[in-house]
DNA sequence: TTGCTGACCGACG
DNA sequence: CCGTCGGCCAGCA
């Protein structure tokens, strides 16, 4: 029994769930995730499963989760283009230089709205 | 199995 | 103001 479960509660798993709770033309920071986990110094874990988000079944709206910054700093693992941006905008969020405009406006927090 | 890297964030000088 | 470093956790070679 070392191994485990077959249970998927993973902080991945969790990432992944929060972030499909994302409404549409709304966007979240990785901190803020993180944060809502419970994890505020993993934010680099949740950046990291968007990365792996592409071996979930589900579909995660990566595009929408973006640093604190409001940059699109995973626009890069797209597919190389400016998908993520025209996803963004496809969804009312104005998006400029990589950079999302009226950020705070966007913003959905876990933490508040969940 | 061990070790490294990674789409971040915050602090320090 | 800008550059650098540490911390967090999990996947991949």
């Amino acid at each position: 029994m070392t191994k485990t479960p077959k249970k998927e509660d993973s902080f991945f798993d969790r990432v992944f769930e929060v972030a499909r709770l994302i409404p549409y033309g709304r966007v979240t920071s990785y901190g803020a995730i993180a944060e809502y986990l419970g994890s505020k110094g993993s934010a680099r874990m949740v950046g990291w499963a968007m990365n792996s988000s592409h071996t979930q079944k589900f579909q995660v709206p990566a595009h929408r989760v973006v640093n604190k910054s409001g940059c699109l700093s995973g626009k890069h693992h797209f597919g190389g283009s400016d998908i993520m941006q025209q996803l963004l905008e496809n969804e009312g969020v104005t998006v400029e230089d990589d950079q999302i405009q009226d950020f705070q406006k966007v913003f959905w927090n876990p933490m508040k709205e969940l």
